[in-house]
DNA sequence: CGGGACATTGAAACGTCTCAAACGATGTGG
DNA sequence: CCACATCGTTTGAGACGTTTCAATGTCCCG
């Protein structure tokens, strides 16, 4: 992985073969590319980086920390539409407006590109382009794995299925896990109840398959029996 | 609209507002340009196009028909991922790999474009590169309407959100709307029972908020009803 | 015209949602 | 330092809606 200080990177997807999508980096050049046409931005817990439906004038890239995109329904209702991490990018808009709102959860660094900057750099440079091409496949896949998750009946599976996606995105050097999110916007993200997500983590622990540290860490304690709720579906 | 002759189009959408959002037709040097490396095929329905796992070889933009994008899950469970109709572009793939299965639902007729040949085309061309970027933007806010609508827990209610979706995809000069799927691809794709569906279209038929004229197609008798029902979530 | 897949309808069981209350952690003011 | 208010979380009991299982009905293609 890229250290932040050498500029932006992108998690690479693919869109047919051709564009691999292991973890591909970008090139000295177009880093240095990017960098020059990107601003740093930090911001605490908690802070609206954007509204829904406001006009949008700027692509993000995240440096560091967790941030959430979601939507406000029009029964009041919220939800959470996709975690963001490390390497991601965000700011999708349609007729020029954001189409979700997008909040920080930890302390998180950006990385901010004018749009109209970008569109002119995409324009000049193909490989750039392909580049963030990637990036878009990989955020679409993200999102059909929220599809498959939320297809799910059951609770406790779609709480594992969530686990071991944020085992994906946000690996750590122990074996553990960070929920740096709140109960209720899990809830919004999995389609769930506050209520039935509490019950559902409480049944995962109870039955040994998981054990908290804390109410934002946890580890998976039985690997098979995990692996086996996942594969329920 | 591009007429099929004059090769394939592109729908539009954006990341960021530099990529507009509205269709955006190809300029013609850009239309030659996709249509000297793409080739075109035919598919009667209920053909396989291509099968998850296979060796990614090409990508392609749909030019007539209805086809369906899913997964088989180990429970022998059946997730419909997309349903994809003229200018729509698939062949998402992951280590090589295609990611879903891709079959016809009606006759098809499609633009392959190879994968290698697609690649060096995008990094030698960054607005052809672009225009696909928007194209992928266009499937991201497609995965994430699906989204919204598996979280809803109303059958009624997801029902009333497909077909305001099918009636956005396949507009047709009268103001009716083609079911071509199944109602079992239709229950994979809103994570429903295949009999939820028929109850839900049932009731929509029997409050009078839409008619059948056969069992795939039908016609919206009371759009403030149907309206209603879209944004009671 | 018949066979088989697709579609509709009915009755019981399961699981989540809702409503409601208790619990815990956190931060502020007395 | 403690009392208190607040927010997030956990836990409990009943209602609702979908799933499941089963049977009947309908359409389409050979």
């Amino acid at each position: 992985m890229i250290t932040s200080d050498a500029g932006p990177s992108l998690r690479a997807a693919s869109f047919g073969p051709g564009l691999p999508d292991v973890v591909r980096l970008l090139s000295s050049d177009q880093r240095t590319q990017i960098a020059s046409i990107a601003t740093v931005a930090e911001f605490p817990p908690g802070r609206i980086v954007y509204r829904e439906g406001a006009n949008a004038q700027s692509v993000f890239i995240v440096a560091e920390g967790a941030i959430k995109a979601f939507r406000d329904l029009p029964s009041g209702r919220r939800r959470v539409m996709a975690f963001l991490f490390a390497d991601d990018a965000f700011g999708l808009a349609h007729t020029g407006h954001y189409v979700h709102s997008v909040q920080t959860i930890t302390r998180v660094r950006l990385y901010r590109i004018r749009a109209t900057t970008l569109a002119a750099a995409l324009r000049d440079n193909g490989e750039l382009a392909s580049q963030f091409l990637c990036k878009a496949a990989h955020e679409l896949r993200g999102a059909m794995r929220h599809n498959l998750i939320l297809a799910r009946r059951d609770a406790v599976g779609r709480l594992a299925m969530f686990l071991l996606m944020l085992e994906h995105n946000a690996p750590r050097h122990d074996a553990r896990i960070d929920l740096p999110m709140s109960r209720s916007d899990i809830a919004n993200y999995l389609g769930l109840s506050q209520e039935s997500v509490s019950r559902a983590l409480s049944r995962l622990e109870r039955t040994s398959v998981i054990a908290f540290h804390g109410r934002h860490e946890l580890r998976i304690l039985d690997r098979p029996k995990f692996e086996k709720i996942v594969n329920a579906l």
